[in-house]
DNA sequence: TCCTAACTTGGACTTTGTCCAAGTCAACAC
DNA sequence: GTGTTGACTTGGACAAAGTCCAAGTTAGGA
């Protein structure tokens, strides 16, 4: 986390307390926080945090491509900090919970020439729906 | 889409000119529609429907299977009233325009025992991004 | 230590979606 | 047909998630 926050002042960033807060917030392994519980959070910590500012550092932190944006159910966007490592999303349908997974091969692969339309793809986001072992019926 | 209407019926569906103008609206293909978007189509043809019918109407058919939601955004939830044909989504970063595709192979199988934690795992979505002939530089 | 552009703040506002009490009507029975 | 009734619809209030802005604050270079 510390190295973030060097390669963000080495790109020009202004070091604040509030974006080295919403930075050590989103630190660790199956972090996918929305804006909200980045903001609760982070003014655990430094209570004056606007959640202007949580919003504004969320989305600098996705264009620096540092942060994953991950869309897994039309509401409330949540974040990834998992950005330099290849995974995809399995999520629960009953409680919400998500993991990182590593599925083999590159789901890129799998959509011929022919389905492509013309576009440039770039990626695939894939995520596994089901039941976690805690909400199995 | 009149077999649509045929089978809501036999679910035990009343036929409301609203139901059926929503249903109208969602028939094609290629048709990924906000709800907002449902509505304003609807209108058109139903001035007085409201939004809340809509919303229901669109909850009601997902609920049935009959229409997909999809969250390709994080925004706006869409609804693709193509439901029975399995098949993933190709999205341009530039406009948001979205196709139907079909890749091959089940995605689901990519993802290792190892790698479901347990869970019972049902369905993959796919969403491939990219950039469209028009908005490519 | 000072300066200034970059950053933060709080609040207003927008978009998207949910909920509810009251009114309406499709479908069935007759 | 006509009547009945529970399912459906409505408008508006509310909630959740996100954006925008003018005014105030501050990190970091001179």
């Amino acid at each position: 986390m510390n190295d973030l926050l060097e390669r963000l002042r080495d790109r020009g960033w202004r070091l604040t307390s509030q974006r080295r807060v919403v930075a050590e917030v989103l630190d660790g392994d199956h972090v996918h926080l929305t804006a909200d519980e980045v903001h609760a959070r982070a003014a655990a910590r430094l209570p004056e945090i606007s959640r202007a500012t949580v919003y504004n550092t969320l989305g600098e932190l996705v264009a620096l491509g540092e942060v994953l944006e991950v869309a897994t159910d039309g509401r409330a966007r949540r974040y990834d900090p998992n950005a330099h490592r290849a995974h995809q999303h399995l999520v629960c349908s009953g409680c919400g919970a998500i993991r990182d997974v590593h599925p083999h091969g590159d789901p890129l692969a799998a959509l011929p020439a022919a389905e492509r339309f013309g576009f440039t793809v770039t990626a695939a986001e894939v995520t596994y729906r089901g039941l976690c072992p805690d909400c199995r019926p």
